[in-house]
DNA sequence: ACATTATTGTACGCACCCGTATGATATTTA
DNA sequence: TAAATATCATACGGGTGCGTACAATAATGT
């Protein structure tokens, strides 16, 4: 009964594409009053109308393009460490992973704009912090417990260990940023506060 | 010659208050909409015009009131301690004011008002960040600075003890706040968060 | 009384955007 | 060819806000 194919003609779905696009430029730009529906028409190359066609209204659009975003936006631990130097490297390169995500600027644009659309579609904001921080949170969490468990290093609470590590490593570096400042930390100098870093959690863990 | 008193109809100055306050408190609403300068003029029981007298144009008020906020945004030490355990103390009660303040709804407000302006006033950027985040951790690295000469504690790096003191402070507690979840520090549990954090920065700073 | 400045109230032009409607055109199946 | 659906181009009504202009009024000085 729904396998007959539809009539008429079908729905370009390259446009579906060209109008996410479009809108994550905008919505991202560093103009904020770049985005509104006609701007993403524009960009898109689509009439007003097939946005419509698509989605309900302008907070449907953005809270589309939000989420998809977001789900990128988490870091993961593939492997469990053998020992504990395997362990101090794969910290040291996560660190380096998530600062060098966390201060980029697709990022730091996609905070601003949290903060703008946060008004227009708050139901987007509890999504996009489970698929964010918490997400790497529970990771984080998750592999220091294994770790634990394997007897590789001991953790009191991987919980809260997980939570001070990632505070260390953010530091004021996320704020730094955010107003505009140029950050510190560069090339040479974020590797070297990585490892500072994860030699003070070490540190404070060493009760094994 | 510049001492006459001049002509005309005084300034009412009573009405600077009044602009100031009423736009403080349409920026800094929760609706994000409620900030315009008609509104500010009818909260503010003054005419559009002579809000234009006073400010040439809407950025420059915005800039005037963040400006103005931006300046009890740092907190500071007053006492240095007189040994390890008055510091201990006086590192606790300083974590509980810091984080009761990030924390609290005017903080977040505008933190996110912050976001929203940057891309009309980003001139203001940087004098925030200076008044705020950068003046808080100059506060802490000179203390940490008088504590270590006076060998109270030793710090290799008071500057870098600071900022990993405010990171794990602060852990993800506030992108929990900006992002609307209820935060899990609540009553006791930010005494115990601030207790922890404390312990472990005396911990990692044990080296003396 | 007069000059001077501050303040008001109101209205205007301009720009922007949203969401809808409408008729024309394009692309597909039957 | 006919029916069905997608897309386009355009226009509209409604709303909001900015910054300016102008005439009227208020409060001060000489």
């Amino acid at each position: 009964m729904s396998n007959q194919k539809k009539l008429g003609r079908p729905v370009d779905n390259q446009k579906n594409r060209a109008i996410i696009e479009a809108a994550q430029t905008l919505l991202f730009s560093h103009d904020k009053g770049a985005f509104s529906i006609e701007a993403v028409a524009r960009l898109a190359g689509v009439s007003k109308s097939t946005i419509y066609a698509r989605y309900k209204n302008r907070s449907e659009l953005i809270e589309e393009i939000i989420f998809q975003r977001s789900k990128s936006y988490s870091l993961d631990f593939c492997n469990v460490p053998d020992n504990k130097q395997d362990m101090i490297n794969m910290l040291n390169e996560f660190g380096l992973r998530l600062l060098a995500f966390l201060l980029s600027d697709e990022h730091l644009c996609f905070m601003r704009n949290m903060s703008q659309v946060s008004s227009e579609c708050p139901s987007i904001l509890k999504k996009v912090y489970l698929n964010g921080p918490q997400a790497t949170l529970e990771q984080l969490t998750l592999w220091l417990n294994k770790i634990d468990q394997q007897a590789i290093c001991s953790f009191k609470s991987p919980q809260t260990s997980a939570e001070l590590f990632l505070g260390m490593l953010i530091g004021l570096n996320v704020v730094r940023s955010m107003y505009g400042e140029d950050c510190y930390i560069e090339n040479n100098d974020v590797v070297a506060h990585v490892k500072k870093v994860v030699g003070h959690f070490i540190a404070i863990n060493a009760d094994s």
